[in-house]
DNA sequence: TCCCGGGGAAATTTTACCTCA
DNA sequence: TATGAGGTAAAATTTCCCCGG
């Protein structure tokens, strides 16, 4: 991501472990949940909220409040609570009183037809049930003939194109089957359609809706990943940036060369592990520094440190160079 | 190779409903 | 308490593209 010699024989190479992966298709199961993303978001710290969380958290906050059937990530139970709604209205079975407009929509081709003039909702809310008895009322009264409307025509197509809303338990069966494929054949799409009393358009346009909505959230999911990735490693090159910072302090400061380490200080590269003489400045680069950021003077190793080679000093921060530019000066 | 129809994705529109001032 | 504006989710439509026959 970026590379930096800075003279010290530091090199500064933040890459995210992990490379990103361009989408492929939305693969099945299509719920989206922390497992099915292609990112290990436990490998991640927590930052903030993000924007992108905010979004989100709004959004799902906002469709508790309509108690539509949705998906939440990590959440894959679709009812978890049990709804105390008195009663469900099939949005696809019209009033009797809408029997009339039944017939005339009846005449059309299947895809055409409107199942149901019906447009209530399934409610979860007494308000809402009181919305529904009154819509209803309203419904089978608007749609009748004895109405007069001048909208023979124009009424048919308005009708037609009354959005309907699908009962709780229309909208499970379909999460089931959405769950098992997330396209349907056919075949599969005209049982559906029979065994909910919906058309099959219907059924096709839910799916298709659906796989746009898993693949709108899988993509909010990524775009969280890689913030959080971004986030990461900002502050990983920040921290970097500061280590370099006191190291070029650290080498311009007199105290650097007063405190001048022996000639013969053993260092180990620590990609070959090979034990060499290291000259004088390659032995202070490796010495640490304080938290006054002055380096601390080195030591010479003990005759017990020589006997028992543990005297490796401060090999292990050594930096990583390239293997071209391996042992430059070895 | 071109044409055609079916199906999916993406974008957009429409509708229903909620919150809040 | 009623009402309208604003916002959102979901249903539905339109358009484009791909693929197999």
């Amino acid at each position: 991501m970026a590379e930096k010699d800075d003279g010290l024989g530091l090199t500064l190479s933040l890459k995210c472990s992990e490379t990103y992966h361009p989408p492929p298709p939305p693969p099945p199961p299509p719920t989206v949940t922390a497992a099915s993303t292609r990112f290990p978001l436990n490998l991640l710290p927590s930052p903030p909220l993000s924007f992108v969380q905010r979004h989100v958290s709004s959004h799902l906050n906002h469709q508790n409040h309509h108690q539509k059937l949705s998906f939440v990530i990590n959440q894959p139970d679709l009812n978890p609570e049990p709804r105390s709604y008195q009663r469900v209205i099939d949005v696809n079975r019209p009033p009797a009183s809408t029997s009339t407009l039944v017939a005339l929509t009846a005449e059309r081709d299947d895809d055409a037809f409107v199942s149901s003039p019906n447009s209530t909702v399934s409610s979860v809310s007494g308000k809402r049930v009181e919305r529904e008895d009154n819509e209803a009322e309203r419904e089978s009264s608007s749609h009748g003939i004895s109405g007069g409307e001048d909208e023979d025509d124009g009424g048919d197509a308005a009708a037609a194109r009354k959005k309907l809303r699908l009962s709780k338990d229309q909208a499970a069966v379909l999460e089931e089957t959405f769950k098992e494929h997330n396209t349907l054949n056919p075949k599969q799409k005209l049982a559906l359609a029979k065994q909910l009393d919906l058309r099959p358009r219907q059924v096709e346009v839910w799916f298709q809706n659906r796989r746009a909505r898993t693949k709108l959230k899988q993509t909010e999911v990524d775009c969280e990943y890689l913030k959080r990735c971004c986030d990461t490693l900002t502050e990983e090159n920040r921290r970097l940036q500061k280590e370099v910072n006191e190291l070029r302090a650290l080498k311009l400061s007199p105290q650097f060369y007063m405190n001048m380490n022996p000639p013969t200080t053993l260092t180990m590269c620590p990609q070959c592990e090979r034990v060499a003489v290291s000259s004088s400045s390659a032995a202070a680069t490796s010495s640490t520094v304080g938290s006054t950021g002055l380096p601390k003077p080195l030591s010479m190793p003990s005759n017990h440190q020589k006997q028992n080679n543990l005297f490796l000093p401060r090999a292990s921060i050594i930096p990583h160079r390239p293997v071209d530019a391996h042992h430059p000066r070895w």
